[in-house]
DNA sequence: AACGTACACTTAT
DNA sequence: ATAAGTGTACGTT
């Protein structure tokens, strides 16, 4: 069975996916999109819905170098929080520049949470747009702002 | 607020 | 083999 590719809007953007079943092989935000269809747990998630993407694999996550266990110390990260530069370092046993720059070359965000590992001190670096890394983060923080609402929970319990 | 340096890992030469 | 480059952190000034 062949890798197939398509894309979904995320806001102003498209995301462009090379996947086989439930192992997703890249992703990359692009102005324009492509035919063809997207995993549905990523297609769910782009469509602004709490969605846990752990159920999808990538190669990137396997192996015992640095960038693998920094990648798999990134996807514990839950929906709509966020992790520093230098936690997931002390987790994955490196440095945390090793882990700016695992994010960089991170061939599949969204399966690995990029955008929720900000710097100690402000927000850190995103490419291709530093605006789509805010927009995920708002994105998420207002759906699970709303699934406490739908589930009753009041704003002095939440605080 | 700006600057220097340690840190560890990858990629390029 | 070795140097350069990182989406950092932290201390000092």
């Amino acid at each position: 069975m062949a890798v197939t590719s398509g894309s979904c809007r995320f806001g102003l953007w498209y995301v462009r996916v090379e996947w086989r079943g439930d192992t997703v092989y890249r992703v990359q935000f692009a102005a324009t999109g492509t035919p063809g269809d997207v995993p549905g747990p990523l297609r769910q998630f782009c469509a602004g819905r709490p969605t846990d993407l752990t159920v999808l694999d990538a190669p990137a996550l396997h192996g015992d170098e640095a960038y693998a266990r920094i990648y798999r110390a990134v996807r514990q990260i839950p929906y709509g929080k966020t992790a520093t530069y230098g936690e997931i370092a002390e987790i994955a046993r490196t440095h945390p520049r090793v882990v700016g720059q695992a994010m960089a070359r991170n061939p599949v965000p969204l399966v690995i949470p990029c955008h929720r590992v900000i710097a100690a001190d402000g927000i850190g670096g995103f490419s291709p747009d530093i605006a789509i890394k805010e927009e995920l983060l708002t994105m998420e923080k207002k759906a699970v702002r709303k699934l406490q609402l739908d589930s009753g929970i009041t704003q002095s319990e939440t605080q």
